[in-house]
DNA sequence: CTACCGTGAATGTACGTACATTTCTCGCAG
DNA sequence: CTGCGAGAAATGTACGTACATTCACGGTAG
């Protein structure tokens, strides 16, 4: 094991250097199989275990890792969990906490190829994209129509799976380990056209929003998806405050699900 | 000065007792002054002032209080500006951003009661409310319906401002000091009635953004606010990451205020 | 009255020590 | 082969010490 020097006379507190030391490790896949243990930094760095517990402090208020009494740290596998995102993440899981039974109707799967979607994916047009569409119920009403593209060199083990309960991102990790980690959306308020508004058993009066979202996994584009969702049956709910930002809630509101308010 | 007891036998560790005491005694406005040093906090609670620094440690990180060398710790003044927040703010940036002059006519400006919404406010049906009516223009054309009810007895400094030009927000800090912290929007996707289709220039077949606010400052609830957001000019964008959770953008992309996607 | 400097006080960094608590491992008994 | 327990190992908590660095205040010289 050699001895990695710090500068103890520059202007950087020694904890910092140790802390971006580690990060650039650690982001390198240099501790994959088993982060270093306490003792172990302090003889590596030679600095005291006060120090390295500084800079371990930080890297677990920032989530990447995770220690606990007697067990090595370790690195925050899969970061998410905490926040599983978004607001589409938030319509399914406020029909969870009403109770309200949900299932899905799936009306194609299938490769194709998709030149516009594939220029959004940042692929090539001819490139096939595995093309999942869904509709989906909470209660026997429908509550949501949900297309989806993925590349099909990545997606493809999924073409067998049953998608009438299962969420696609379950599938897509148990399957081919992917897990998104990052993405936008973008959502808009709009009226249906009159095949969507069949479909979903829209309300003539009644608006959708129309969510486009562009999931990434380690910078590589993973989805493209466009979900409309009735808008009498759905609102979005956030919570916001100075330290903890802006938050979508699971509506833990009623009103969520039900016309009035 | 009374020495304060924490529990030593509990399970507790000490930091965390001492964090949630200043916490405590924080919100109760007890430190608007001044903050304790940690030196005083060492002989009140006599504990290490490696035990104080740890519960320091942990309101900074929360950004309760700011710490600088050779100075006390103080209360975070004006917790904000980081994340003015919310769809709202969202909404009006993204106009800023996209260089369109914006404007407000104003249609109500006054004191009345009205206890339906006073209820919402958490206040007595027959407390005065102040209202404030606003439509809305990025350029020539209306983008939003704005009403905004407040409690009279905060905000009826407010009833000789001039709103064309200058958002609440501005006006409730600087002539009441008084700073949003907290708050929820819940967002629906509908129909205008045909006055507020009108009043907007809304083309028939476009929907809105109905966006209910519930604002609080220091747990005192400040506003209640529904706005009316043409669904045809605005898209909420949000970017989101296994770190940094889930955060509205300003709209970088142009579509926000265009009619095409 | 102003500008400068020195002193004191506060926080930041870094070291050390001790013990508690939890987890993991290994060996042994059944 | 399985199950249990003792012990080792790791992190969590809490104490102490020393010095560096920065800020605030006040006194003094001009």
């Amino acid at each position: 094991m050699t001895v990695r020097r710090l500068d103890r006379a520059g202007g950087d507190p020694l904890w910092k250097q140790l802390q971006e030391d580690l990060v650039r490790r650690l982001r390198s896949g240099e501790f994959d199989d088993a982060f270093p243990g306490e003792l172990a930094l302090v003889e590596e760095y030679a600095v005291s275990r006060h120090t390295v517990r500084q800079a371990l402090g930080q890297l677990r208020t920032d989530g990447l890792i995770v220690a606990e009494r007697g067990r090595q740290p370790r690195v925050a596998t899969a970061p998410e969990i905490r926040q599983p995102m978004g607001a589409l993440y938030s319509l399914f899981s406020s029909v969870e906490e009403s109770g309200l039974p949900q299932h899905s109707v799936v009306r194609a799967l299938d490769l194709r190829a998709d030149g516009v979607v594939a220029a959004r994916l940042d692929l090539e047009g001819s490139i096939p994209l595995l093309y999942l569409e869904r509709l989906r119920y909470a209660g026997d009403e429908p509550l949501a129509l949900d297309r989806v593209w993925l590349p099909a060199a990545l997606a493809e083990p999924l073409l067998n799976a049953d998608f009438t309960h299962t969420s696609l991102y379950n599938e897509l990790a148990e399957r081919t380990g992917i897990n998104l980690d990052h993405g936008r959306e973008d959502i808009r308020a709009m009226n249906p056209s009159p095949a969507e508004r069949a479909l979903l058993h829209c309300p003539d009066d009644a608006a959708v929003f129309s969510i486009i979202r562009q999931g990434t996994a380690q910078n590589r584009p993973v989805e493209w998806r466009h979900t409309i969702v009735r808008g009498d049956r759905f609102a979005l709910s956030a919570e916001f405050s100075a330290h903890t930002g802006y938050r979508l809630t699971s509506s833990p509101n009623t009103t969520a699900l039900t016309k009035a308010w």
